[in-house]
DNA sequence: ATTTTGTCTTTGACGACTCAAAGAGATTAT
DNA sequence: ATAATCTCTTTGAGTCGTCAAAGACAAAAT
C-alpha cells in the first residue's frame, strides 16, 4: 500500500496531467506539494522504481497505468468525502477541501462505498469537480467554457469552480457564484479586464483571470 | 501536534492505566502495539522528553496531565467514530474498530463536533465503552459486575463488552449478547467453568473467562 | 549466595521523507 | 558564441519509527 505521502504525490501528478502528453514537470510538483525540488527528484525516483510512474530526467514525469489507477482512487475518495462533509455533516463548503486532504488517506473502500450509497452516487463534488467512478481511468477536464469566454447576455449555469483556494472560494460564497447558480454576463471589457455578471437577485464584478476559473454551461 | 504513532502509544498507555498507580510496563506496550521492546524504550524516552509521560526505567511509564488529555481526546475520537459508523453509515459493529483505528488520527475537531451533534451526544460506543466528554480527564473503568460475577437468576442488561477481538465480537453477535440485551444467568458451574444464560428467545453457553468480559447491570 | 530466568535497555542499522547547498544541463539573452 | 538565467539533480545530513542482537538488571529458583 502506498503511504499518504505517495498518495498525495500521485494525486498532484494526476490533476496536472492534461491531455495525451501527460508529462508533468518536477518543478510544478515541488511548487504544488510545498517541498524543495530535490525532494521531488528523490521521491520521483523511488516511485519510478516502484512502477508508479516514469521519469525522464530534466523532462518530467508520467504516471504508469498502475499509478494512474491509484491516483484516480485517491481523487475519488477526496471528492466523495468533500461531498459527504457538505451533504451529510452540513459543513461549510469552504472548509471541506482541507478536511478531505487528510481523510482521503484514512478512509477504507468499505466506508467509501457506504458514503457513496448514502449520497446516492453523486457525479460531482461541492466545487463541481467530477467524481471518478469506481473503475474509470480518465480524469475529465473542463470543457473550457467559462465566464471569461461564454457568450454575453445569454443565460448560463455555474458548473465548476477551478480554483480551490480559500480566498477565491470565499469570494464565490459571497457573490453566490456557486455551482448551480444561474448567471449572465452583462458586460466584458478586455481593455479594463473587468467582467460584470447578473445573478438572480444580485450582480458580481470580477477580473478576467478570475472569470476564467468559473466554468459555466448553457441552460 | 503528535503523530498518529504517538497518538496510538498514548491511547495504549491510557487504556492500560488502571487506578491510582497508573504505571504501565513497557513490555505490555510492546505486546499491545506489536513492536519490539527496544522500540518502546526508544519511543517512550522521546515522549518523556516531550513531556507526555514519565518513565521510570525498568519500572514503567505514567502519563503526564498533558499526555492524559491528549490520550483522552484520541479515545473520544475513536469511540465517536465507531458510533458514527454504526449509527449513520450502518456498518457492522464488528468492523468498526479497525476503521476507527485509522480515522481517529485523521478527523479534525471541527468534524468531530458535527458527528457528535448528529449522534445526539452519545455517552457510549457500540461496544458499550464510555465516550469521554470533551473535557473529562478520567477514564471510567468497568464497575466489575459481569456475567461471571452477577447474581444468578436475576435479570440484567448487557452494558459493555470488554474484549474487542473479532473472534469474540463474532461470538457476541451470534448469541445476541450485545449491549442492551436482556440476560439472566441460569446456572454457573465453577467446577466445569461453564456459564449458561437465558436471553429473550435463546440461550447462550460460555466459559468463565469469557463471561468476565461481559459487563452487566441490574435492570 | 549463586545461578537462572524474564524483562528492559542499549547499540547499530535501516527505510521513508525531508532540507540546504552545491553542481549540471538546457534555454535565453546579449 | 558566450554569458546569464532557469530548472533540475546530486550530495550530505537530519528526524521519525522501526528491528535485531547484545547487554544490564532484578526477581525467582536453587
Ligand atoms: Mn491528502
Ligand atoms: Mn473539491
Ligand atoms: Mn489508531
Ligand atoms: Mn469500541
Amino acid at each position: 500500500m502506498p503511504t499518504s505521502t505517495v498518495e498525495n504525490y500521485l494525486k498532484a501528478i494526476l490533476v496536472r496531467s492534461t491531455g495525451d502528453e501527460a508529462v508533468v514537470a518536477t518543478g510544478a510538483l515541488a511548487e504544488a506539494l510545498g517541498v524543495t525540488p530535490g525532494t521531488i527528484t528523490t521521491m520521483v525516483k523511488s516511485m519510478a522504481s516502484r512502477g508508479l510512474l516514469e521519469h525522464q530526467p530534466r523532462e518530467g514525469v508520467r504516471l504508469t497505468p498502475e499509478g494512474r489507477t491509484l491516483a484516480m482512487a485517491v481523487v475519488r475518495k477526496h471528492r466523495l468525502v468533500e461531498t459527504f462533509l457538505v451533504q451529510v455533516l452540513h459543513m461549510d463548503w469552504k472548509e471541506v477541501h482541507e478536511e478531505a486532504e487528510a481523510l482521503e488517506h484514512a478512509i477504507s473502500d468499505r466506508v467509501l462505498l457506504r458514503i457513496d450509497a448514502i449520497l446516492g452516487y453523486p457525479v460531482a463534488d461541492p466545487h463541481g469537480d467530477p467524481i471518478p467512478s469506481r473503475k474509470s481511468h480518465l480524469l475529465e477536464r473542463g470543457k473550457g467554457v467559462t465566464l471569461a469566454t461564454c457568450e454575453a447576455l445569454k443565460p448560463f449555469r455555474v458548473e465548476r469552480i477551478l480554483d480551490q483556494s480559500p480566498v477565491f472560494l470565499e469570494f464565490i460564497q459571497r457573490t453566490g457564484l456557486k455551482p448551480g447558480a444561474r448567471v449572465r454576463v452583462r458586460d466584458r471589457d478586455p481593455a479594463s479586464g473587468v467582467v460584470r455578471c447578473d445573478l438572480k437577485d444580485s450582480e458580481a464584478t470580477l477580473g478576467l483571470p478570475e472569470a476564467a476559473k468559473i466554468e459555466v454551461k448553457a441552460v
